[in-house]
DNA sequence: TAGATTGTTAATCGATTAACAATC
DNA sequence: TAGATTGTTAATCGATTAACAATC
């Protein structure tokens, strides 16, 4: 998940509503059964719902319908976001292929590296032009993480899913969300032995 | 990045300030330096280093040699953890082929799929047995994710990292981190859109 | 009607920030 | 000494939880 906290914490339990939702076959739906199937407080559910959504009825709860497109309007699932991959190790490859992103109206349209059967870097900047990048992903080893970074933010992407294990130098107007897989195992790592070894 | 909050946020920080540390060439190391080049609060990285280490002197400030060795034990790095990981795709291969665990003790004993060239689940029972195992990886398709969930703590795993989009349900004494890839960009783009359209 | 559920207002809790004293 | 830095105490801020009124 994402690491930082530097974001709204309710932004982080939407995109679980949503997907709950989507395979909930009945007609209405309750703060009380979300809270419940996804292990969250029912007053926290409840807030977030009425943050985001209208209509909710006593004793009857919320449409399932309505809810879920509030929910995805307020994500912004019907705006389409085009990103760009850069770094096709095994982690870039998984995330190109992943299946996960189809609903959120993402559009992958260019995958770089140097090496094989992606998109060259040589073309970034006329790919780059040609579209409108919004999101650029940063899959390359930590040595070049930056200047892949400058690179994105001269061709005007605006946001940068970061996965290398550096602290990117941005302007602040750029968004950037680091994904550091071995800060997340460490911190799991820290909870276990807490929890079942010493204190 | 994580995505829950259901840590101390310090936790989070910790491995950044690690990580800073192994290539910072110098004795010394201030609270003011970390901040500016992590882009964190002065005050707020004073105190993460205060409730971990001791010895900080004023217009000095730490010794890097003792506050980095503060900060991984504290983390546990210093205890092997053993995990295993279950389905090799793309992302388990990516995972299992990560460079980045090194550092924190992690041993990956084994890696499970049906089809190739890892290990066989049918010896699942048997290595966890004859291993001691902390952490179960979950990189399977979600229809699988319960039941490969059920079986590690049948076997005596404490806590799981789990990559499939679904909701866990495991006793409460067992520990488990969602790291969901579709929910960490959904949010980056809600944010790069909030930013840069409307409103 | 009684009970489940929504929605609101107040209280609590934890994390971050601000202010400042202590110290090298 | 003066200034940088630590460490502490108090204030602020945001998120969660508790209490309760409204409603179907």
């Amino acid at each position: 998940m994402l690491q930082n906290g530097n974001y709204e914490a309710i932004l982080g339990r939407i995109p679980t509503y949503i997907a709950f939702l989507e395979n909930y076959k009945d007609i209405y739906i309750s703060a009380t059964i979300i809270a419940n199937e996804l292990n969250y407080g029912e007053v926290m559910v409840r807030k977030d719902l009425a943050k985001i959504s209208v209509g909710g009825r006593p004793k009857i709860g919320y449409t399932v319908e309505k809810l879920l497109n509030d929910l995805k309007t307020y994500m912004g699932y019907h705006h389409e976001t085009r990103a760009v991959i850069v770094g096709m190790g095994r982690l870039g490859e998984a995330l190109y292929h992943y299946k996960g992103f189809k609903p959120y109206h993402i559009k992958v349209v260019a995958a770089f590296d140097m090496h094989n059967k992606y998109d060259h870097m040589d073309q970034f900047e006329s790919i780059c032009k040609s579209n409108q990048i919004d999101i650029g992903i940063i899959t390359v080893p930590k040595e070049h993480a930056q200047a892949v970074c400058d690179l994105m933010i001269k061709n005007q992407i605006k946001a940068i899913w970061n996965f290398a294990p550096v602290v990117l130098d941005v302007p602040k107007h750029i968004i950037v969300q680091n994904e550091n897989m071995a800060n997340s195992l460490a911190i799991l790592t820290k909870l276990t032995n807490d929890r079942w070894h010493e204190s």
